[in-house]
Order: C-alpha cells, then structure tokens, then sequence
DNA sequence: CTTAATGCAAACCGTTTGCATAGAT
DNA sequence: ATCTATGCAAACGGTTTGCATTAAG
C-alpha cells in the first residue's frame, strides 16, 4: 500500500483514485508550488483522468484535513503544496514565477511580540517578499 | 480647489467627476481598507453615480499613479488603501476582518538580509498576521 | 447494500473589456 | 473640436456547486 493510501486514511479519508493520484503528484513534487489546473495537466499527461472539478474538491479537503496549504499570493490563482514541514516563508520571483522557501527565527519571534503589543491573537501570519531571483537578475 | 483635485493633476489625470469622488472617499476614509465594490456602495449611499467598472478602471489607474496601494491578503477581494504614508503591514482579524497596521524595522530590515542571502533582488514584500483582534477574542 | 465521491455542465463572483456616448481641455 | 473617460452589458478566469452516475466500504 502506497504512503498516499495510509495518509488518506490517517485523515479519515476514503481511498479513492483521484486522492491518491493527487496525493501522490503532490509528493513527487515536493519542491514546487503547484495550482489545482497544474496537477489536473500532469495527471492527464501522465494518462491518469480526474475532472478539474474534483482535483479542487480533493484539494480543498486535504487542505481541511491539514495535509495540504494553500497560498494566494498575488493574483487570483492559488497555489498547494504539502503541509507535513516545517512552516517557513516564501520569496516569489515577479519574472519567472518562482517560489523559494525560507525560515528565519528572527521574524518568527518578533511577529508575535508585534501582535502581543497590539493585543491581537495570532493564528496564522503570510510573510511573501517580492523581486527576482536569482537567474532572473 | 480640493486637495483631491491638485492631486489628479500633479499624478498627470485629467479631472473627471468619478476620479475625484473616488479620492475623496479615500482620503475621508485614511484608517480604513476599501474593496472597490464598499467604495461604488458608498458612492451611492451618498446620492453620487459613477459605475462599478469605473470604480474599478479609477482605483486602477491610482495605483499606477502610485496615489494607492492594492492588497489581496487571502481570499478572492482586493482592498484597496491611499499611499501617501510610510511603508506598513497589516494584521487582519478573521472573524471580523479589521485591519491593523504596524511597522517594525527589525522585521524589514531582517528580510532585505535574507534576500540578499538567497541572492534575491527585493522589490516588494507583504507581511500578513492573521488571528483575532483585541475586540473578537 | 449504503453512503460518499466523481464527472459534467452550469453557476458564481470579482474583475476586465468592447463599444457607443458623454465629458474634459 | 479632439480625444479621453464613462456606462452598460457582455466576457473572463479561477473556483464552486447541483445533479445524475459510479465506486468505496
């Protein structure tokens, strides 16, 4: 049995063939950031058929399920990816699309001293820094 | 002449009635963040016409002009904010959806240091807590 | 067998656009 | 008088949903 299969059923979903197919595609591509129509193109690529429909149902319940987050960024499309890392922050390049990811302790800490002082209680916090990468420089 | 006027003029916009209704509903409304749609509401609340598609034309070519600032935060709605102060970032609550500002020069200063880092040329960053403000929790 | 998941197509919602008309300089 | 801005309604693009069908447990 795949890895796919026992975590969908760690989170309490039913095995089906567009979830694994998702979830798999997901976990081959660790290192990217990827949009619902992204994985709907590589699965028919790779000859495997799920509506567009239901890879936006699948995403949004793993994103319930917390195996999954989604980010906004600018624009109107949203992106995945797996949620079983750490958190860590994104630098998108305004070329070429690319996401990095980093961490940094520093802001970590100092965001939530920021909100104490406001009295405001944290649940989540999106920290995205714009530019070009580094090829694209 | 209103302050908005002088404005239009020195950002190079001709003068036009929806323009300067638009500025002036921002400039009355500093502390807040306004989707296009709360603006052509409030317009019409107060018995002024100018169309939904303008609003968003209008509040477009601001940000051109640099007289506003676009914000996406999460979710599908764009707000918008006039630009005419210091850099800042925002907390927004979730259950009401209240936006605070706040600036912290260890945080900015922080991240043109991981950028440089990762070889990365900064041209713009966004920074979003979210959670409950003093009022919901 | 029962209930939940899928596919399809249509609906949705914020936003943009083409085109004819009104307005600014 | 000229050329741009506006209003309207239709188009758009990503995402969601209703409903009949199919598959998982």
């Amino acid at each position: 049995m795949s890895g796919a299969q026992s975590e969908l059923k760690n989170a309490g979903l039913k095995v089906t063939g567009p979830r694994v197919l998702v979830l798999d595609y997901l976990e081959a591509s660790r290192d990217r950031h990827l949009s619902a129509e992204d994985i709907w193109t590589a699965l028919k690529e790779q000859g495997e058929e799920a509506s567009l429909a239901t890879v936006y149902r699948v995403l949004t319940q793993f994103e319930s399920a917390g195996l999954v987050h989604r980010h906004t960024f600018e624009g109107n499309t949203s992106v995945f990816e797996l949620a079983d890392e750490d958190h860590h922050d994104h630098m998108v390049c305004t070329k070429c699309g690319s996401v990095t990811e980093y961490v940094d302790d520093v802001i970590e800490k100092r965001q939530h001293e920021i909100a104490a002082a406001h009295n405001f209680q944290v649940s989540d916090h999106v920290h995205v820094i714009y530019g070009l990468c580094k090829a694209c420089h």
